[in-house]
DNA sequence: AATATATGAATGAACG
DNA sequence: CGTTCATTCATATATT
């Protein structure tokens, strides 16, 4: 017994805390999340068509501009990072990629999705490998840790209107119900 | 807790039924909504941009697309996300072991410091591994920054090192042929 | 409040 | 591939 959530926040449950929302907020975040992705589609549609017209206009450059890796992280764009960091849409393909289950990426395939990412922002296959690496280890470890208890939080959240579909996230070692 | 409850999707509390989620879940839905706001920012910050010259191109008009009054201000800021902190007992247990030296406690250790330390708290694997982490490279900078008494005075190596660092052997894509 | 600092957690890259 | 390191992000707390 004893979900293991982190401490506070949650709710005491049948001795266990877990987080707990209401229909209407659940709701809420559908909705939001709807919203976030039709627009996305909107937007990049939008300016596919404008730069098939013109790449260049007024002077300016757009090819990359939703890719500048400079202006990932919550608008900060300040120093130029030392490492690689996905895009925002370089990491939902990622995802993407990874969430259809066709195992670890050949060597070929992850010079095609090298080029794919490419498009969406600086990438090379390193990082793609290194990615699919590191995302395939943390989510092996995770699985790792909760197969010693029982069978645990599986209630899938997203029924359809979530585009969200990893089995598991990558949070190592986490999940511990050894509390009893 | 009763993966049996929450894997239904929704739970009887107090004669009224919640959805309820593990915080994996929430990161998950936190990490997805996250995405899709900054992709959205950039794009509309591209449009913004773009607008600035012209409202119609191609005889669209994009003026109200982002003026949806759907749109949640802050709306990837759903939950904060709580934090597991040391209960002062536990603090004291695991800065003993780590001044034991053991560096670095391996996973099996890992298992039995947080089994004793779960008497003390709420503790999981993933919290004790998280702290030995931290605590190690805290220490290591630490030490870094107290004992360099020595040439600072090259501080300023501006910018343009940034570019190019050391991306010291890339073994993991030429070498590796097991790939796949 | 606004800013500064401590610290739990996430993650790209490196290692064996 | 599994583990580990180094750096960064995010949040809690302290200080003004």
């Amino acid at each position: 017994v004893a979900a293991d959530e982190r401490a506070g926040g949650g709710e005491e449950v049948l001795g266990g805390y877990v987080k707990v929302m209401t229909d209407e907020q659940m709701e809420v975040l559908r909705k939001q999340i709807s919203i976030y992705a039709t627009i996305c589609e909107q937007l990049v549609d939008m300016h596919r068509t404008l730069t098939e017209h013109q790449d260049t206009i007024a002077g300016m450059r757009f090819s990359n501009l939703y890719s500048d890796p400079l202006i990932i992280p919550g608008g900060h764009k300040i120093t130029a990072r030392q490492r690689w960091q996905p895009t925002p849409m370089q990491l939902q393909i990622l995802e993407n990629i990874f969430d259809q289950g066709n195992g670890t990426p050949s060597k070929q395939k992850i010079k095609e999705i090298t080029a794919e990412l490419s498009h969406h922002g600086q990438i090379s296959e390193t990082n793609v490998y290194n990615w699919f690496q590191n995302r395939r280890a943390r989510s092996k470890r995770k699985q790792a840790a909760s197969l010693p208890n029982n069978a645990e939080s599986e209630a899938e959240v997203d029924e359809e209107s979530l585009t969200d579909k990893k089995p598991k996230s990558d949070r190592s070692l986490q999940d511990n119900k050894a509390m009893s």
